[in-house]
DNA sequence: TCCCAGTGTGGAACGGCGTTCCAGACATGT
DNA sequence: ACATGTCTGGAACGCCGTTCCACACTGGGA
């Protein structure tokens, strides 16, 4: 057995059943062996996270600009942590492993080759980076929370139908317009926002 | 025994523990009860946490303008998690806790009274949260992987010194920077890029 | 050919977790 | 005095990550 073939298994795991379907007992039994086999190949789960949500999340930059390239690794990330919620929450939790790195790296040049100056580069790499991961994390957690076919307006009203409009009058305020909006094109928004921010 | 008493201890213990170290068991144990006790009055651990979070997280606005008052309520809740950094990860573990939506209704006022169009309302106050969630969430994580009395150079050192400079230039790049900045201003001068481009 | 070190396996077991269950203590209203 | 509902605390359940260890398998030196 290779050390691959079980990161593939917790990948497919993960994927069918979230986040705590993920176990070395049904992963072992999965592959047919025992827990023993597996701690051979990975020191703990922690790093079959680690290496699970490496294997998934592969950005590339391609782009015309700078900024056409930000947005393009900005929704890959988005559109991986879509088809897999898990990733969402697993990115945060450890800042240095390889996925974000390569995500961080990978901004960052295109921020420098948007002129920024040098004191600022990375403030506003990060603020892109956090962001980004910020509305995964989010979005994972909505779709973990949300049980198959509730429309959008039963999750907002279940998530926000309770509060008192007085007291919450901005929150009721939007809800209108998020029944109608799209998540990945939101997500887009804020990050046009932030790089209107960074170009100045 | 009062919730309140529970939720107190909880509290306690996150601070003292951090993250692992609340157990029903210790829990139980140093309310000098059982946990059928502590059941009675809390649904399960993810509602302690919530609860916890709510008592910690007591945010308010306060500012001359606008601008002024959004940047106030981010480091509140920036100071809120340097001081618990178990918050940051329960922050984004459930969007709609309480503690949460009065975040963003403060911030969403102040994007209200910042002039902005209807349409582009939710995009900007969702822009700050998740820049806010997202920088508290990874301030926490690098706070728990720290040992304490590991210097800043350290920390970058175990977690970037291994990276290719061939492969990593930009994050290498901007290592030297990091060596001297402060966490807190550099917040701040994300929630300022972001202001920025929220006002256009 | 025999052996033996090294690589890899799988099942049992450990301690700890969140949670459930339940017998009973206690206060309260009749 | 007693019945009722509230609250307690300890035992037990099932599951988890992880460790341990006896055992197959394999390839190269004597």
């Amino acid at each position: 057995m290779e050390r691959s073939d079980i990161v593939g298994a917790a990948v497919e795991l993960l994927d069918t059943a979230g986040e705590s379907g993920l176990t070395f007992r049904v992963l072992s039994a999965r592959l047919k062996t025992g827990p023993g086999a597996i701690y051979w190949h990975v020191a703990n789960k922690s790093e079959l996270l680690v290496a699970a949500t490496d294997a998934v999340l592969t950005v590339e930059a391609g782009g015309d600009t700078p900024e056409e390239t930000i947005r393009a690794i900005a929704l890959a990330v988005f559109d991986a942590i879509d088809a897999h919620p898990w990733v969402g929450a697993q990115l945060p939790r450890a800042p240095s492993q390889p996925a974000v790195l390569r995500v961080f790296e990978l901004i960052g040049r295109q921020v420098q080759a948007l002129g920024v100056a040098d004191a600022e580069q990375f403030d506003a790499a990060s603020a892109l980076l956090n962001y980004i991961l910020g509305v995964g994390r989010q979005n994972a957690a909505n779709a973990q929370a949300v049980t198959p076919g509730t429309t959008r307006a039963d999750f907002f009203e279940s998530a926000w139908g309770h509060l008192d409009p007085a007291e919450y009058p901005f929150l009721r305020h939007v809800t209108k317009q998020l029944m109608t909006h799209d998540d990945r094109a939101q997500f887009l928004a804020g990050v046009n926002l932030i790089l209107k921010g960074i170009k100045g």
